[in-house]
RNA sequence: CGGAGCGUAGCGCAGCCUGGUAGCGCACCUGCUUCGGGAGCAGGGGGUCGGAGGUUCGAAUCCUCUCGCUCCGACCA
């Protein structure tokens, strides 16, 4: 992409309204606007990240052998009235009439649709198990949005449900979605960490929250540190294998981590003085497992091998993908801007001319564009009638993680610099060298 | 939902207390000079002062109502 082509519109001074950093940042970087309280669009440039975060979660969950599939915003009340939760959910639920006079709602999350859809098509255990999701917009009348992104009214979120025969089958497929999770948020380059966490108004008692740290973060931590030394690495998975699955959720989940929800003072105590921590996260995910709780309620019942008619044991894991775009900036920023991990940046990196309309400056970007582009991977040239510092000051706000800079200086010796976001270190080289070494690191990506 | 505050040009703000035909910086447009870390000079365009009502000869300014937004707290992917 072209910056010159593109809709990237910038501020260089901070919004008044926003308060933390991720907020701050993502409007200066023109990724969103807000539209109301807690209400977005999602400009070029955030919903290029946003859709990043969302493929990385589609491949991640595919991998773990579940099946996309798309529910509307709009859901029937008397859907709701049958669990129950129509009138426990109160005043976050968005309620709508049509012109009919009938009852709806803009749904916060999703348990009795998938139950219906469960309970209309599957009739026998055979069919099991089964694990649906879709990543979708929900709304939650927040009585207090705030912090931008991370507390939006409307927010897109991954959730999915589990449907099991068994008690055991179905702590397994939560098993495998804290599996799954710990994988999809180290390929973004996040480290979120399981915590025991509080049912709330889906119920259930067993449920992990995964939180990543940052200052800003709504959430009061309690854990040992060791558990920030974990890492999920490149592991082979097979999540069909329960053993494997279980050892995963032990390895992550043994050492004390919990919420402020659920935090035991003498638990904490026994962890040694110097292992531990008291900090704040960010909750971007969160696992439950609920049994036949809706089941019951809807009427969802699979027949079992001996003939008997029992209410199918289900779960439902989410993770929140729009809030995760602040999270990721939070915990990867400076005081120049964000910086993104190569897994979810909007663009692989960026091309400064610091010289436009100089022949040598202009032909050698083009060239470098090209080779960049035919390597699958997509540049931002920044080939704006804009002078070097305000270039280097758009990259810096905007995060991409590498930058090659072509100027008259270096190509007087066919050299560019290559310059990491992150280290703030450059190294100069030829155009060919420089594409090469972006090719090699985003084949490990 | 309790408490506090703010709405003036695209963004950041001053002006309001003490009423008299709206200003600064950035951004934008034109020209010249500049050109490896948000340039300089000159010229220029842009505002129903959130909205409605009221007081007044006269309201951004005072009063009433209303809408929107933000912050602190209680609650939540």
């Amino acid at each position: 992409m072209r910056l010159s082509r593109y809709f990237l519109p910038v501020l260089k001074e901070n919004p008044a309204e926003a308060q933390i950093v991720s907020h701050r940042l993502m409007l200066r970087a023109g990724m969103i606007k807000q539209q109301q309280a807690g209400i977005y669009s999602w400009l070029p440039m955030g919903f290029k990240v946003l859709k990043r975060i969302e493929q990385i979660v589609h491949e991640e969950q595919i991998r773990a052998g579940h099946i996309p599939l798309l529910m509307p915003t709009l859901q029937p009340a008397d859907l709701w009235r049958e669990s129950g939760r129509y009138d426990d959910y109160g005043e976050e639920m968005l309620r709508i009439r049509d012109r009919h006079g009938r009852d709806m709602l803009y749904g916060p999350t999703n348990e009795e649709m998938i139950t219906d859809i469960f309970r209309a098509h599957v009739e026998s255990y055979k069919q099991l198990p089964l694990t649906l999701y879709h990543v979708q917009w929900k709304f939650r009348d927040e009585v207090r949005p705030r912090f931008g992104v991370m507390r939006g009214r409307e927010f897109y979120m991954k959730d999915g449900y589990t449907f099991d025969l068994t008690r055991e089958d179905a702590l397994h497929a939560y098993n495998r979605h804290l599996v799954s999770y710990l994988r999809t948020y180290e390929r973004m380059g996040l480290q979120a960490i399981p915590m025991r966490a509080d049912g709330g108004p889906i119920g259930g008692d067993y449920t992990h929250e995964f939180l990543v740290l940052a200052e800003t973060g709504e959430s009061e931590v309690f854990y040992d540190s060791e558990v920030t030394d974990l890492t999920f690495g490149d592991r082979e998975i097979d999540y069909d294998d329960r053993a494997q699955c279980q050892g995963v959720l032990e390895e992550f989940t043994s050492r004390y981590a919990r919420t402020d929800e659920t935090h035991d003072e003498a638990l904490f105590n026994a962890i040694p003085e110097e292992r531990r921590r008291v900090a704040r996260g960010i909750e971007v995910g969160q696992i439950f497992y609920f049994g036949t709780k809706y089941s019951e309620a809807m009427g969802a019942t699979v027949n079992t091998p001996d003939g008997k008619k029992v209410p199918v044991e289900m779960g439902s894991h989410g993770i929140g993908v729009s809030r995760l775009v602040g999270a990721l900036i939070e915990a990867n920023h400076d005081d120049k801007g964000i910086i993104w991990p190569e897994g979810v940046t909007p663009f692989h990196c960026g091309i400064v001319n610091l010289k436009q309309g100089d022949a040598a400056c202009d032909s050698a970007c083009e060239a470098l564009y090209a080779a960049l582009s035919a390597k699958g991977l997509e540049p931002l040239y920044d080939d704006r009638e804009e002078r070097a510092g305000a270039k280097f000051a758009t990259m810096d706000l905007i995060g991409l993680p590498w930058r090659i800079t072509v100027g008259p200086r270096g190509l007087a010796n066919n050299l560019v610099e290559l310059t990491s976001r992150r280290t703030g270190e450059s190294e100069e080289m030829s155009a060919e060298a420089a594409v090469a070494r972006i090719v090699e690191i985003y084949a490990s990506v």
